[in-house]
RNA sequence: GGGGGCGUGGCGAAGUUGGUUUAUCGCGCCGGCCUGUCAAGCCGGAGGUCGCGGGUUCAAUCCCCGUCGCUCCCGCCA
């Protein structure tokens, strides 16, 4: 499936605000004499940009560079459109033109890199391209100079027709010269350039942390780096500064921000790469209120400043066992309202053994109502239950209401006698399908709200200009993990336990909310964080729920410990994902549109070939040895 | 680790329930024509071991198995 969700063709919307505020001109700064002397050129290096030239500069002579965007011959009248950052401007070569610069002009081929001088004309009024920024004029051309010739292309840039993923990636450096993705880039620049400036604003240090870190093999996979000083040991890429920002406000910067690059050896997915950058947060002497405060101001500040939209804040609060209860997921898209609701009262007495016994268990079951399915095939309902069973579900229940008293078909039979009082209870209509699962809580509530996903993207329901920001608040602290047998932290281990469970925590871990937070968007988790432990005590009581020794913690975490016994102040922060960010702000669904030079899913690079094997020397030097993985016997 | 999808000239796609014929279309490329296009137009042309390996068959681009690559998803991602 093509994801990009470029059409420009035409270079309008370079001039528009489409994704903001309008292309830098020479106007708003110089790009000009930002150039070192470039050998060849001296005579032709550019007076104007390809975005710029208007009917006001008509009569100029000028010189511009880029690349050849499109050729039209017509035999006498010849026209070029010439592409740069900034935009497309329409060179002409006429007919009385030099011979020489119509010879030039034959020899042009896409993508040659030239520079050509001419005169700014007005175009004649029925020739003016109102489409274009530059449409009112065009550049007779009087020299033109070929700086690069270009081979025959992979694909053609901005071509309607995209390349798939896997050519774009190899060729990455001319999918970037397409306008699509400059603008992309650009937004990302926009987004980080208003980071900054806000949280500069607001008292915040940008200090920067090691990239080459201890390992601390909690959570995702470390990406390891052998020591040459020091034979036999590893660095880590950090998965975040979460430690070394902590210190920092040891330390006593109150405010730090950062933009890291942060790695983790986890599968990759559409919206996840092994390297991601960060916005990373943090702040002392706050509770999480002040911490939402400054991400409100900051998001509000960027969507403002990027895009033009207003954000409505505070954004809204849902608490975690609401957020599953009624959308099915952590992280909820809420551009739409469709909730799920709980459907156990009408279970008892219903005769419908399959539910009764998930309920005699201790399960949940919950129900989707979706208005004006109740047509759906049997076929359709087959595909949503495979999105349910793909999430640990069962099987996908289903009853009709043709009429608005009425149920029928699936599993109506079992519930045909409290009929008008089931499609009372759910809000139901005339039309309307209604979904179930029943299972455990945990996989009820997601099973079904993957499916109410789905049906959200089947349905269209999502608006793309729409941003639907929430806060889900009070995570549970601690997560029963089946496979070890033990209680484990379900962020980190640093996060503070709301304070109205201290006193049962150890008697009741799975009770315990932790002052821990995400900020969701349009259905993606956009960030996390939590207001941290600076109590010692209290953290050997968290270390000790999920079976951590005190000599462990101290072999993993000493530093930070030690840290802790120096006066450290009560801190907490946030890290929104600047690639997620970007992501959602360019109404893209997959990371590596926004990013440069993305890896695909296999963690490979495809325009660099990394990541690749190295030479017997440099191992030699690490002292490390390549030990074949075995192959599956296929005997 | 598991499941789904895809792989056909440089690019994007179509296709044959296995056969007759030269594997089709659009873009690009090459040559020619053309004074107003802006996705220019018209005429002509080149370019493909249908991802790779094996199997079934008289016959495979098509069916089967394996493999490689890309992609989406589950697991994983404190």
């Amino acid at each position: 499936m093509a994801i990009r969700g470029r059409r420009p063709g035409c270079p309008p919307s370079l001039a528009g605000p489409a994704l903001g505020h309008p292309w830098p001109t020479a106007g708003h700064f110089s790009v000009l004499g930002a150039y070192g002397r470039v050998p060849g050129m001296e005579d032709m290096k550019r007076t104007a940009t390809c975005g710029e030239l208007s009917g006001a500069r008509a009569g100029e002579v000028v010189t511009l560079n880029g690349w050849v965007h499109r050729f039209r011959d017509h035999g006498g009248v010849k026209f070029i459109s010439l592409r740069d950052r900034y935009g497309i401007t329409q060179l002409v070569v006429d007919e009385d033109a030099a011979a020489s610069v119509r010879e030039a002009a034959e020899g042009l081929k896409n993508e040659y890199c030239i520079a050509v001088t001419g005169t700014v004309r007005a175009r004649p009024d029925a020739m003016i391209n109102r489409e274009m920024a530059t449409g009112e004029i065009e550049v007779a051309v009087s020299g033109i100079k070929v700086l690069s010739t270009c081979e025959i292309l992979p694909f053609m840039i901005d071509d309607k027709s995209d390349a798939r993923d896997e050519l774009r990636l190899k060729y990455r450096y001319l999918d970037l010269r397409s306008f699509s993705m400059q603008r992309k880039m650009k937004l990302r620049h926009d987004v980080a350039f208003l980071v900054r400036d806000y949280l500069n604003g607001q008292g915040f240090f940008e200090i920067e942390t090691p990239t080459l870190i201890k390992s601390t093999p909690e959570g995702a996979r470390d990406f390891l780096v052998p020591s040459r000083l020091q034979n036999g040991k590893f660095y880590a890429l950090p998965q975040s500064p979460q430690l070394f920002k902590q210190i920092l406000m040891v330390s006593g910067f109150d405010r730090y921000f950062q933009l890291p690059h942060c790695y983790r050896d986890e599968d990759a997915r559409g919206d996840r790469q092994l390297e991601h950058t960060q916005i990373d947060i943090e702040m002392s002497f706050v509770s999480k209120d002040d911490v939402f405060a400054v991400v409100e101001g900051m998001m509000s500040h960027v969507f403002r400043g990027a895009l033009g939209v207003e954000l409505q804040t505070p954004f809204r609060r849902l608490a975690y066992d609401d957020a599953m209860n009624r959308y099915g997921s952590d992280k909820p898209e809420l551009r739409y309202d469709m909730e799920l609701a709980d459907f156990a009262p009408f279970v008892e007495g219903s005769g419908f053994g399959v539910f009764e016994s998930v309920l005699a268990s201790g399960g949940a079951v919950k129900v989707l109502r979706v208005p004006g399915c109740g047509e759906y095939s049997r076929r359709q309902i087959t595909d949503l239950e495979d999105v349910a069973k793909t999430y640990g579900a069962k099987g996908l229940a289903w009853m009709k209401v043709p009429a608005a008293d009425q149920l029928e078909g699936g599993v109506a039979k079992f519930f045909a006698p409290r009929s008008a009082e089931i499609i009372s209870a759910l809000g139901a209509a005339a039309g309307d399908l209604l979904l179930f699962v029943a299972d455990s809580w945990k996989t009820a509530c997601t099973a079904l709200g993957a499916v109410r996903t789905r049906l959200g993207r089947d349905l269209g329901l999502c608006d793309p200009a729409k941003f639907s920001f929430a806060w889900i608040i009070d995570f549970p602290m601690f997560d029963w993990n089946e496979d070890e047998n033990r209680w484990e932290a379900a962020h980190h281990m640093f996060t503070m336990p709301q304070e109205r469970f201290l006193e049962s925590m150890e008697r009741d871990p799975g009770a315990v909310k932790g002052d821990l937070y995400d900020l969701v968007c349009n259905g993606f988790e956009l960030a996390s964080g939590s207001i941290r432990i600076h109590d010692p005590a209290l953290q050997r009581r968290v270390f000790n729920i999920v079976g951590f020794s005190e000599e462990e913690a101290r072999r993993r975490f000493g530093f930070l410990l030690e840290a802790f016994q120096y006066g450290p102040p009560p801190h907490g922060g946030i890290a929104p994902g600047l690639d997620r960010l970007v992501m959602i702000m360019a109404g893209e669904s997959s990371i590596r549109e926004v990013i440069a030079f993305p890896k695909n899913t296999a963690g490979v690079s495809l325009m660099d070939e990394s990541p690749s094997e190295v030479d017997q020397r440099q191992l030699d030097e690490l002292g490390l040895m390549i030990v074949p993985k075995e192959e599956p016997s296929t005997s």
